[in-house]
DNA sequence: TGAACCCATCAAATATTCTTGATCCATCTT
DNA sequence: AAGATGGATCAAGAATATTTGATGGGTTCA
């Protein structure tokens, strides 16, 4: 059995991973107005339809970004559900470092 | 010249490469109860010294680890100021995704 | 139905990251 | 000074991620 902290790294580290890359934040740019088009995208940050396919999957498959279709069209859109999700867990790091005490084990 | 946004941009994508790996994510959460010294760490987690090393290597150059020497032991810690800073930007990302509008471009 | 359009997916090449073991450097001890 | 200890760094290989161009699937429109 895979411990639930396990999982939660995994998840956590998932999610960073998507947003590891300047190509992602700066789609991730592009939509905090609004949603947008795949072609737009491709228009906006001037980079093949192949290559931001790619990586919309990538932030798709982390759970930040959702889709809708529309006739031809592909919507993409932020995820705010995840975006609270990793705001907690970036608090989860700052709410215990602020105490840092004396030497104690606690990772093994 | 190199606009700020960009800078921008490659800073934070900088910092989630750095949380982006469940190894550094286990050191991260060793670290958040008291700074640690490699040694301790290398018990902690069962990890060869030179892999951790690399792993420490990574996350202080982010900045989101800090050392100090005292004598032969080399401590590590987190550096608030950049979990802060990581927050920021999480939160600017949820604060904008919030009101979601009509189309505007925003991004080229 | 067929052509045009929007987009995902695949395969191959390239680039980047991670792991491992060896080596080196600094500090402490004797 | 010599040995031991704590850690960083290097080189080489293994594993992943990214880019690019080609192909294919679904949708619209004539």
């Amino acid at each position: 059995m895979v411990s639930s902290k396990t999982k939660d790294l995994e998840r956590a580290s998932r999610m960073f991973h998507a947003l590891a890359d300047e190509t992602r934040l700066q789609i991730i740019d592009c939509l905090l107005e609004s949603e947008q088009c795949v072609c737009d995208l491709t228009d906006f940050l001037h980079i093949g339809q192949s290559r931001l396919s790619f990586h919309l999957k990538i932030l798709k498959d982390a759970g930040i970004l959702k889709d809708r279709r529309e006739g031809r069209w592909i919507y993409y859109s932020l995820d705010p559900d995840t975006i609270e999700e990793l705001q907690e867990f970036v608090g989860a790091i700052k709410g215990r470092s602020r105490r840092l005490r004396a030497t104690s084990r606690s990772c093994d």
